[in-house]
DNA sequence: CGCGCCTAATTGGTAGGACCAAATTGGACA
DNA sequence: TGTCCAATTTGGTCCTACCAATTAGGCGCG
């Protein structure tokens, strides 16, 4: 029947609650500067106050704020820190704080993906099963095919570096892409314009890696992805710097 | 007088409070598999009952665990989440559950670092200004002298690569080893007996490193990083594996 | 006038109770 | 057997109260 979510697209605006709000709030203030690192947070109950909300609320979301390690709660008062020391999870709302993202932050984010792809690559492709090594040439081979339709094709590239990670098996990389791509993808794709890059890149992309899967040479795969990388951060940075 | 705290290393265990204790419990049993993905959580009442605490305190503990995305709360419950989509901060949780850090994620983790190290040193390097290169080279050479006490060399061979990633200037690498350190580091210290790199790769290290630092060779530096975590690696497998 | 000490006010930590809205559950009904 | 509705459960929020630790302020002493 019009059971549409056996596996459902949609995604449920995560439940934004009063605590959410708040400590949202918060966060952007401090990330935005507006309090000094070893400056006191105002009082629990005088933020209460300021937002029309209960005590609990309030420290609901300075408990996440914590989490986030940009304060400091002790009793005698909640203290802000150091941004450089804070968790990956402010990249996010550092991304999205301004009108449109910040441009050297969006390219320092590329440049790691890049990094965390070339790092999954080299580990995984040395250590390729025969059944995996076809999978994969499955995958770059469907890539290759609509190749002009650059929206069917970037969730492709994602599973098939999903895959590789997979292979790669290392939860800390895989838990840091995790983070960067819940803190980053979603709001890069607001992007207007977005960025398409040229037809003739993709297919040196595909094939570039498909000779490395095929031989089982990691490095090839790298570069290959490595290149990839390096045009699309000259994409983006344009698509930032014009108005 | 007797002010030893100018930098005080003393760390105050983090105020384990009434939440943070509640929070600390699920999160390991949630690690552990004691539930599975999807499986609904005990509600916050039970859990209050089971913990004699007050449902506040159960709050602000499943609101922690809910960024460190482990659980999904909605109205109707809470819901486990796979360990593979939660954060990185779960890693820490992870290294310190067994009677002694699991060998792989161990593994892992230095993996990770290594590449990480690479990353920064790649970005770091070519872009040198006189006064930081010089800075380095004097760095490496403090480095070099107390050789033989590997305790003291450890922080200097930690505040040269802080004085790299400074350098590198990419805030979401530097986010990622911040959290990256805050997770392994400390629950690394206290393995024993703790492996100890032969003076000779250490001296290795540094050299390579100073020749790079010096020609302005990025991949020359990587790669006496690349060797040096090889060394550790297998040294802390081998203190791992040895019961 | 300045320093140190002691007290009072402030602040976070926790408990308990109450109410609402949404989700879940279970049973009645077709 | 399947569907729909109502009671129950569950999270979200607010309020009040009390404790302990910190902080801030004022008092007194040198």
């Amino acid at each position: 029947m019009s059971r549409m979510n056996s596996i459902s697209p949609i995604k449920v605006p995560p439940l934004m609650t009063r605590s959410h709000e708040i400590a949202s709030v918060l966060r952007d203030e401090i990330l935005r500067g507006q309090f000094r690192p070893s400056e006191r947070l105002p009082s629990e109950r005088d933020l209460a106050v300021r937002f029309g909300a209960s005590r609990g609320a309030v420290r609901e979301a300075l408990s996440q704020i914590e989490q986030l390690r940009l304060i400091d709660i002790q009793p005698g008062g909640a203290r802000i820190k150091e941004v450089n020391d804070a968790s990956i999870a402010v990249l996010g709302p550092l991304l999205g704080m301004g009108s449109k993202p910040n441009a050297d932050l969006v390219d320092q984010f590329l440049d790691t993906f890049s990094a965390l792809a070339r790092f999954t690559a080299t580990r995984a492709i040395p250590k390729l099963s025969e059944a995996q090594r076809t999978d994969l040439l499955a995958q770059l081979d469907s890539m290759a095919h609509d190749m002009d339709s650059v929206e069917s094709l970037q969730p492709k590239m994602r599973a098939f570096l999903m895959t590789l990670g997979g292979i790669a098996d290392n939860l800390v990389v895989r838990l840091i892409s995790n983070d960067l791509q819940a803190q980053f993808v979603e709001r890069m794709l607001q992007l207007h314009p977005r960025p398409s890059l040229k037809p003739e890149l993709l297919r040196e992309l595909v094939s570039g890696m498909r000779l490395g899967v095929e031989n089982g040479d990691g490095d090839a795969v790298a570069y290959a992805l490595d290149v990839h990388f390096l045009s699309m951060r000259a994409l983006v940075a344009q698509a930032l710097a014009s108005d």
